[in-house]
DNA sequence: TCTATCATGTAACCAGTTACATGATTTT
DNA sequence: AAAATCATGTAACTGGTTACATGATAGA
């Protein structure tokens, strides 16, 4: 099996359980779908998984045609196995949390390296760019409509976004409180 | 150049910009700081990535010690090279939010697959793990007193858990709205 | 002293990314 | 008809993970 770490594992057998299709056109579809918002993929790792899902016995050749003198297409199908992979991986994947590694977040825990006054220049120079990503997506949102189901991965981004852009701004302000911010504190034990 | 990818790699520079080690040490101190935490490592990619920090010039070989007859251990420390990426490289981070792709975005994306009985269900088993994890982290929070500075990591994830368990709330109640929910919809849309 | 665990590292394997290759179609 | 782009795939490189190896110490 896949072992489930490649999530655009994931998509592939989403994408083939409703029809057979060749590894160019996955990476089309995918990408017109705009799978590859929540998704990262490449050209080349469409092949690559595909190929792995194939020796692992969730998808299976099913025709292979040739077009004039195009290059032969291999059209692939799920299997029965492949099927109940999907199912649980996604079962799996919505109903058990795992830990995860923002890089914001690694980089957080090394913050300490820089001189506060440059943490507080750039947090300020991430907020408004966190902004920009805001209204980008309140724009998306209020012009497409399709079944807002197909914009749930949206809503969820949003979501995060909003809880970054707050801990940002909270973040900035006790380092420079005036009263009792890190900053000095901070300064200080950045000497060294 | 590590090309800015691994961020192992950042943390390598951080606690070497500190003090020269050698990698069995970084691996143990990185661990002891909690890093594990923000950053996913094994020991085994601890070696990696100083070989490729050493490739790139940015720590260099300092001295070889032989203790009784334990291997020997190489001891690197950072260059002028490595302080300056390890610098820049923190600002970009900081100072520049990039797309990143978590898993459960990822599965979202692909949701519809499900039945949405069985997708409430797994909501709400969802819930209450991230629950947990809120209580966890609430007694973390509580217990240990380092400067908060240090558990700015830990503020940062709870902002974004705060986030997600509020999402996923809207979430069952948009599929079990018993006016106008989706699960009808979803449901029918299923058959196929 | 036997066993378990720590200290330290290497090597083999697997996955992912990038670059390249080549015929077909479309545009200028 | 030349240039660009699309359609389709392969191959080479690089990075990351896992498993293994081996002496040293500590506990039973």
């Amino acid at each position: 099996m896949s072992s489930r770490k490649n999530l655009l594992a994931l998509a592939v057998l989403a994408y083939l359980s409703q029809a057979p299709m060749h590894p160019y056109e996955l990476s089309k579809t995918l990408r017109a779908h705009g799978d590859d918002r929540s998704i990262k993929f490449t050209h080349g790792s469409v092949y690559m998984v595909v190929e792995q899902l194939l020796k692992a016995g969730l998808i299976a050749e099913q025709e292979t045609t040739r077009d004039g003198q195009r290059p032969e297409r291999t059209v692939y199908g799920i299997t029965p196995d492949g099927r109940a992979e999907l199912r649980d991986w996604l079962r799996d994947l919505v109903g058990t949390p795992r830990h995860e590694f923002p890089a914001f977040g690694s980089a957080l825990s090394l913050v300490s390296a820089l001189h506060p006054d440059v943490v507080v220049e750039l947090l300020q120079q991430r907020l408004v760019r966190l902004e920009e990503q805001r209204a980008e997506a309140a724009e998306l949102a209020a012009g497409a409509t399709p079944h807002p189901l197909f914009l749930v991965e949206e809503a969820y981004r949003q979501g995060l976004l909003e809880a970054e852009i707050a801990f940002v701004r909270r973040f900035v302000e006790q380092i420079t409180d005036p009263v009792d911010g890190w900053g000095p504190m901070w300064a200080a034990y950045h000497e060294t």
